[in-house]
RNA sequence: GGGGCGGUAGCUCAGCCGGUCAGAGCAUCGGACUCAUAAUCCGUGGGUCGUGGGUUCAAGUCCCACCCGCCCUACCA
């Protein structure tokens, strides 16, 4: 098959990535969000028709896993393994993530490659031994910048004197990278995202860059530096490279170019800087082209309190889809909260919306129309038309034209919103938009009423009431397919829309706005409820 | 300590460079309707716009102080 009209062979992919998560615990509410938001991007972005390539993985070197597997009386390699093939990897399953790749950053694929380029920046002057000296806790096996200190060289985990300790170690000259970090940010605007964040960053660059320690030699659960494998690469370089080792750097240059580089780094606040600065100037010493963009999403404020693992206020992503469905949890979190800022979400909230929105006005109108089908033409589409002869493609009279309109800016709105500017709040709140118009359109029709007229104008009008529900129905399936892909799934085959127009995913969006894509004859059947009402508010 | 952000109807939030800016959605209440998941559609509610000053003909919308919450201030993803 040929390739869609908007992708040629040589075109690089819309490449998106989400973290690389820590494999100390199981994913939570905040990791989930981040993944399920860049599943809906690429999920969009493939429905524009784009060659996409969706990353995400988990990072699993350091000190940290490697105490936790010792305390569990395994190898960091098996604790690794057992969270990543009991925890990590099935939730993204559950959650419908259909990510194109999953890297950890023990794979050779990886490990190799990053020595390869250490040992480049280390080639080119980039890296240089050196020491580095602070304030040590023994308690928290780190050490801490003199400004954490409490009153009297205190660790202020630990309450205890710190130690001051000097260890030899490998540098990256970070700090040559300053104006060159900044000069990027000038002529890329839109590099760092939200705008708020790019403002941290911005006063943090021109504070200053120190140089970077890379390695550790107290530990060795983690890559060897190449020259001297008594040390580890630390965090960093090992981290972050894992966005261009997964797709090929250095091993298979053809998907490499293909894919390189990534368009959107999504990033939870935490670990914007290292993304957006330190990041792009590993880069740039390195000669690889920069990454479109690095977005920022918010915190999941439950009861005003950060989500985080120390406080995971007991809630976890299958309790929510327990209870609301994989459909709607991907829909909450991307409606409710602005992403880029910080949320603040409830059970409360959740139910209100679920209820509202995905249960009354939208489940509700699938509900209507397909019922009205099925009892006003034995669920067999009928055509619309003025007089039975308009053309399909024209919606047939005022009304009708109305709802072409209101689909036709809807669906602009949402394009933007959703795949340019990664607006998804907004974009899906464009969509229902729609979905209430629809509403609007039906009470205002009143099908029900004409279905009393028999006259053949009573049943032509009938006909190009539910022709127009229908119709939009299919684009509403389209739009929202990123979002909620199981519940689409259901109102696809509900419209009998498949033997027509083909798979749900395969629908484009430029072709969504296309009115009379849904032909007369199609089997619409009811199916079944699309979102049923909860049972009990709570557990 | 320094820097930034926020405090607007019961809830979640819009309100750009000052003059219909006192709003939206949800919830509430009233009405219409019955195709549908007791759904839908229409209307409604009057909240000192954190506190106290100030500038101005005019201030959520600018200035100052204060109170409250959050974030950043480099090596924990």
């Amino acid at each position: 098959m040929a390739a869609t009209g908007s992708t040629t062979a040589g075109e690089s992919a819309f490449y998106v990535t989400t973290p690389i998560y820590y494999v100390n615990d199981a994913p939570h509410l905040g990791h989930a969000y981040t993944t399920v938001a860049g599943d809906v991007l690429t999920r969009w972005h493939r429905q524009r028709g784009e060659k996409v390539w969706y990353l995400t993985g988990t990072d699993e070197h350091g000190q940290k896993i490697m105490r936790t597997a010792e305390a569990n009386g395994v190898t960091p390699q098996q604790w690794c393994d057992k969270l990543v093939e009991e925890a990590w990897k099935p939730l993204w399953s559950h959650l419908s993530i259909a990510n194109d790749d999953f890297i950890r950053t023990t794979e050779p694929r990886h490990t190799k490659r990053v020595q390869e380029f250490v040992q480049d920046l280390y080639d080119k002057g980039e890296i240089y031994r050196g020491g580095y000296e602070g304030p040590y806790c023994v308690g928290c096996e780190e050490y801490k910048s003199p400004g954490d200190l409490l009153e009297g060289d205190l660790c202020p985990v630990h309450k205890r004197q710190v130690e001051w300790l000097k260890e030899e170690n490998y540098f990256f000259r970070l700090s040559d990278y300053g104006p060159r970090l900044l000069e990027f940010y000038e002529s890329n605007p839109d590099f760092i995202q939200p705008a708020s964040a790019r403002n941290e960053v911005l006063q943090f660059v021109r504070q200053g860059l120190q140089d970077l320690s890379i390695s550790r030699s107290t530990f060795d659960w983690g890559i060897p530096i190449p020259w001297d494998p008594k040390h580890v690469i630390y965090v960093w370089i090992d981290a972050l490279l894992n966005y261009a080792t997964a797709v090929g750097y250095g091993s298979d240059q053809i998907k490499f170019d293909a894919t390189w580089p990534a368009n959107v780094h999504l990033v939870g606040k935490d670990i914007l800087r290292f993304h957006a600065v330190i990041w792009p100037a590993m880069l740039m010493a390195n000669g690889l082209p920069l990454p479109g963009r690095v977005f920022a999403n918010g915190w999941l404020m439950v009861g005003g309190e950060k989500m985080s693992k120390s406080n995971l206020t007991g809630i976890s992503p299958r309790q929510l889809t327990d209870h609301f469905g994989v459909d709607a949890y991907r829909y909450y979190f991307l409606r409710a909260i602005p992403f880029g800022q910080d949320g603040s979400f409830s059970w409360e909230d959740f139910s209100a919306r679920y209820t509202s929105e995905l249960a009354n006005d939208f489940g509700n109108l699938a509900s209507r129309v397909a019922a009205m089908v099925g009892k006003y033409f034995d669920g067999v589409l009928p055509e619309a038309g003025n007089s039975g002869t308009a053309p399909e493609a024209v919606a047939s009279g005022p009304a009708e034209q109305a709802i072409a309109d209101g689909l036709a800016e809807s669906t602009a709105r949402a394009d933007t919103l959703i795949g340019d500017n990664l607006d998804f709040a907004g974009g899906i709140a464009a969509i229902f938009d729609f979905v209430k118009q629809v509403n609007g359109y039906l009470t205002e029709q009143a099908p029900w009423k004409v279905a009393k007229d028999e006259s053949p104008e009573g049943r032509a009008r009938l006909a190009t009431i539910l022709y127009t529900a229908a119709e939009s129905l299919r684009a509403i399936a389209v739009l929202l397919n990123p979002v909620m892909p199981a519940t689409c799934a259901k109102l696809w085959a509900s419209l009998g829309a498949e033997p027509h127009l083909g798979p749900l995913a395969d629908q484009r969006v430029a072709d969504v706005a296309r009115w009379g894509r849904l032909p007369a004859g199609a089997h619409v059947t009811k199916g079944e409820i699309l979102f049923p009402r909860l049972n009990d508010p709570k557990s």
